[in-house]
DNA sequence: AATCTTATTGCAACTGAGTTGCGTTTAGTG
DNA sequence: CACTAAACGCAACTCAGTTGCAATAAGATT
């Protein structure tokens, strides 16, 4: 796991020196119950009545993903998804799989690769990040 | 190498069943001479007197993607890069380092990971693309 | 070489995820 | 309760990428 720390929303916020307003709260609530990266669109929807502004929305995971405990997941279109960063390694993200056909995104939580090493003198490695695309069992019947 | 065949633009054409003009010629010429992939933006300017209309070379980008001897870099932005898919092994793409400072692409094209295994059935890899992100020499010192 | 078919191209207008500026609200401190 | 900086909402903006359609040209056919 990337942080030590517990995963409640509160915690989270106060250990990133964030304040706990409602909205944030909500915001880390609808990540933590979900089973894959989200966009913002989909945090907005499933924030029901609660609904953040857009623009707040957005802020608010900038916020999250300059403390760290949020990553946004490589995905090859223009939306960005984010996800909680709980289930990295410390900078081995856990992959993702996306379907090329229904264009469905999975967490592919137990799939890890070593880190790639004898890079170039100088280079610091902060994240490494792996997408595979091809077909989702749904699709590939 | 992804394909078995020459690098000749014409011959990527031809074996596409792309029809062989001027315009595409050209941004294959840009792509084959680039060390790193390339946004339509950058690919337009290096183009230089021949430039191609802008929506013109989405389309052609999109074709040579769909026929498989282009790859859309992963990064983390809004932009795409494109760069041609002979460095990259059968499924296994080689990777790039994007450096969160100075935001420059680099390909790491001697540096594989093994594809990933055991994937749950019914999922069927078609391509697995590697990202690292930190900072470069030219930033890390 | 002239003709035909249809892939390719250019242009203008559009789309929409994400951003910016700014005035208002509110969490957290004392 | 007052104070201050963080968080928020709204309107307007940005700009990479898309779409529709008419004009052009590759290359196959006569
Ligand atoms: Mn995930
Ligand atoms: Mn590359
Ligand atoms: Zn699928
Ligand atoms: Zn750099």
């Amino acid at each position: 796991m990337t942080t030590k720390s517990s995963l409640q929303p509160e915690e989270l916020l106060q250990n990133a020196d964030l304040r706990c307003t409602r909205g944030r709260l909500d915001i880390l609530r609808v990540l933590l119950a979900a089973d894959r990266p989200l966009s913002q669109d989909e945090i907005a929807r499933r924030m029901g009545r609660n609904g953040l502004n857009k623009v707040t929305i957005y802020r608010a995971l900038e916020a999250f993903n300059r403390a760290g405990f949020l990553h946004i997941a490589q995905v090859q279109e223009r939306i960005r998804y984010y996800e909680l960063a709980h289930r990295c390694r410390q900078m081995r993200c856990h992959p993702h799989f996306a379907c090329v056909r229904c264009g469905r995104l999975y967490c592919l939580h137990d799939h890890y690769l070593p880190l790639i090493k004898d890079l170039d003198q100088g280079f610091v490695i902060h994240r490494q990040q792996i997408r595979l695309e091809g077909l989702c069992p749904d699709c590939s019947g």
